[in-house]
DNA sequence: CTTGTTGTTCCACATAGTGGAACTAAGTTC
DNA sequence: GAACTTAGTTCCACTATGTGGAACAACAAG
């Protein structure tokens, strides 16, 4: 008689579960208005139980279902994790420097960190001239191929990082995106001597982005910084001074999350 | 006999109901960290049930439960309602408009809507030198003390507004505070006839605002953009500038929101 | 009219979720 | 260090709660 022992307590409300499968749904569908049919379709419940859910979820005013019974999420969710962002002290840290740092480089930049085995972007600053880039707020991305990504973890333990890509998988989306491993290993270990990661082309065609990780005060990576842009916005003759930009601003960051300064301090502030 | 009889089915399935009164526990205290006790009290639950919720959500990754077991919101939020925001192609049309505002004028811009009887704001552009504002995406504010709420109500049905104020309270935040339902209907005529509304120091004392309504292609107003700053930096002699700018911003998002226009146009684009 | 599709309601049933109480664990007080 | 407090976690018997199948309604298409 084998037995499932899982160390975590199993045991979930299953019709909680069952409510935020339903609110994934629609968060992924991303425009495509879902029916109640498609609702209980994709989530794998009856038609009658995914009804009732989602009913009760539109009295709470967490989903909205329009003239045609089509649902969709509702405002009541901003406010939520609205709070989230606000209570992120590094959001609001970060907040200024990123939007200096998008002025100065003239590029976009971003602040990402860890979350699961996403990178998840935290916040977000165009420059006047920025063009016109995708990404937003609470968007997920893959670690092995973005510089965020190659920052964040090259500052983790190994072990963790080969458990990430594994479960998440390192899909290729450009001929320079690391697919291996071992490669991204390598390349985590240069990241960390240098102190700033690159990513020429790996997750997007003609897009170069520089990053530089953020350390808390017990020296743990919390975080990190980039810019992105246009290969012809940053060709390799402005990388050093990007290079130096990013990582400069991410130090400022880092001290401000109280991590401890190296470099001699004069008096007051 | 009396029977209560709802006209909306309340037959909500109750562990959800409760899973969201616990996210929203956490997410009213802002901050201040609360164990699995003070979760049920505040929710009115047992203290086994709120400890069985609470485990699920940490569980599906939307509350996290730090070392000290206490609970804090998770960054899936995040995910969840940046999902929201970007499919409300509103805040993707007004985005650069309202970026545009802020620096045009100098000030603080802000994008809002109704959602329940709250003022909910939706975006926000900061000036290069505009001051530290408190106010943040997916904050909450009262209709009656804001420009943003007044452009809203001033276009709505008497009764709703009247509805509105009366289940949500009109208090006094400054002695200028709109605190009569009588006045407000005077004054949101006012706005209605002349286009824009104006806080003068009546949500929060030495801050002005000029709000503007913005319309769908129905001619239903379906949110507001307004300039808040300090008093100083919106004296008499500069008000009609602004309230002249921030109406014809609020018309360009109309249009592209596909509101009627009315003046000719010439070919193409 | 028939047929198909989707949203909604009903209802008998069983199980999933509940709360009280017991058990830890950690901290205070004397 | 024994005697209390206080908070988090687990257990368990009970039944109210949530469930899914099936029926019903509303509509569209052929």
């Amino acid at each position: 008689m084998r037995e499932d022992k899982m160390p975590n307590n199993n045991d979930n409300v299953r019709s909680i579960v069952r409510a935020f499968s339903i609110l994934e749904a629609i968060s992924k569908a991303n425009g495509e208005k879902l029916g109640i049919q498609d609702l209980a379709t994709a989530t794998k419940l009856s038609k009658a139980t995914a009804y009732r859910i989602a009913s009760t979820l539109v009295t709470l005013q967490y989903i909205e279902k329009d003239e045609n019974n089509k649902y969709r999420l509702g405002l009541k969710l901003i406010s939520l994790s609205a709070v989230v962002l606000n209570n992120l002290q590094l959001v609001d840290v970060a907040k200024s420097e990123l939007h200096e740092l998008a002025q100065e480089i003239g590029l976009t930049a971003h602040l990402g960190t860890i979350d699961g085995n996403d990178l998840l972007y935290l916040s977000k600053a165009n420059s006047n001239n920025s063009i016109r880039t995708t990404s937003y707020v609470g968007q997920r991305s893959y670690l092995h191929s973005t510089s965020l990504g190659k920052a964040l973890c090259a500052f983790l333990p190994k072990e963790q990082v080969i458990r990430i890509v594994k479960e998440k998988g390192m899909p290729q989306f450009t001929p320079n995106t690391i697919t291996k491993i071992e490669n991204y290993l390598l390349e985590l270990d240069k990241v960390k001597t240098q102190g700033y990661a690159i990513d020429d082309e790996e997750n997007e065609k003609f897009v170069r982005c520089v990053a530089a990780p953020i350390f808390d005060h017990t020296g743990k990576v919390i975080a990190a910084i980039s810019v992105s842009g246009l290969i012809v916005h940053i060709p390799e003759a402005k990388l050093p001074k990007a290079i130096e930009t990013v990582m400069s601003r991410a130090l400022d960051i880092s001290k401000k999350m109280g991590y401890p300064d190296n470099s001699k301090r004069t008096i007051s502030e």
